[in-house]
DNA sequence: TGACAAAGATACAGACCTGTCTCTATCGTT
DNA sequence: AACGATAGAGACAGGTCTGTATCTTTGTCA
């Protein structure tokens, strides 16, 4: 018979949970091992028994991260068939939304990058990685919404977005909540010349 | 008479020379006390007896940038007197180039602010003060150079300067050098309406 | 030359951090 | 009921970090 108090997920998912709130939350340097075990009420072997070393616990955190992201854009993309433009307009509204959120604190990959410079650093090489497809997907977008410059908008589009995730840590988006979305309605207007076939 | 091999700049300029320099390469919480007196040949107490704390040589090390940043600005102004429009446009063609630059490390305010999560750290409230300077500033040229709605366009523009400081650290602006600068001018023309009266 | 201030050198305390080791308890399967 | 895998508990080694204390050296000015 099961303990009836919790179901009690297995050690590995429980110590990626807490690492995982914990790195995002507070930042990856500041939360020590100690601390994920802790909250996570497993034993230090347990997670040394997973996971190589905290560098590989980083890893596997961004690398989750990674997924869900590409799930939630997998979402964007069914809610927009056959519609790059729209659906490049409504990752920017869903962004504007998502970094509205109190417990948003920015982009996990650009956080793990400002906090690990070395340039060996194996996460460092997974943000750069998810950056690099997070591009790709733009210009994709941006080809298909029939922009001048597919290119020029991708990287227009990525630094808005990347601008977005830094301001939740220093900006105050005050009034202005929609901000991102206009901004970005603005430049993919503006790339793909005035031939409004569709907007919304 | 002095010594003729150097000059001998106080300890206090000497410490925080090395404290800019390393916490703007490496990291804040990546360099510490040890290193920074190693690296400009000052004794520990040397240091402690400047700075109360490593909290304190941070401060006082976001507070030069501060100014540095805010002598680039006058220069700026000064390079294009009235003319609200051609210097907000000048600013961002600034940042394209500064960014650009292979010692580029992203914002020092915007890096302190995601090494250093607690909420009440002092280094934290310079950096959102910062910010809303920067936005003060950008708001008022946004009215001065007459678009619709400033307080919108200041916080485009200011979600785009985070975005190329944030680019810095995991994006690769390969081709498009130019990109941060055509995104503002984008933005900063369809913002003042089609009354183009001073395209450059 | 003598006094005083600034700063170098160095040892050290106390905390924290990563990672290892050993021993014990629990649970499912057969 | 016995076995083997999984995981909890806790001590500990070795390193690093911040900050303090003490002693010595150097330079300046009178």
């Amino acid at each position: 018979m099961k303990q009836a108090t919790e179901p009690r997920k297995p050690a590995r998912d429980r110590i990626l949970d807490t690492a995982a709130e914990l790195f995002y939350r507070d930042g990856i340097r500041a939360v020590g091992i100690d601390t994920v075990i802790a909250r996570s009420g497993v034993a230090k072997m347990s997670l040394y028994r997973n996971f190589a070393s905290k560098d590989d616990l980083v890893c596997a955190y961004l690398e989750r991260s990674a997924q869900g992201y590409a799930r939630w854009w997998q979402r964007m993309a069914e809610r927009h068939p056959d519609n790059p433009k729209a659906l490049l307009k409504g990752v920017f509204v869903s962004i504007g939304h998502w970094i509205a959120h109190p417990d948003f604190r920015g982009c996990p990959f650009t956080n793990a990058a400002t906090e690990l410079r070395d340039p060996d650093s194996p996460a460092r090489a997974l943000a750069v990685a998810q950056k690099r497809a997070v591009r790709e997907r733009l210009r994709a977008l941006a080809a298909a919404a029939g922009a001048d410059n597919p290119d020029q908008l991708a990287t227009h589009l990525q630094v808005l977005m990347e601008g977005a995730y830094a301001a939740a840590h220093t900006l105050v988006i005050d009034g202005n909540a929609d901000a991102v979305a206009t901004a970005a309605a603005a430049l993919i207007d503006a790339a793909c010349g005035q031939n409004a076939l569709e907007a919304k």
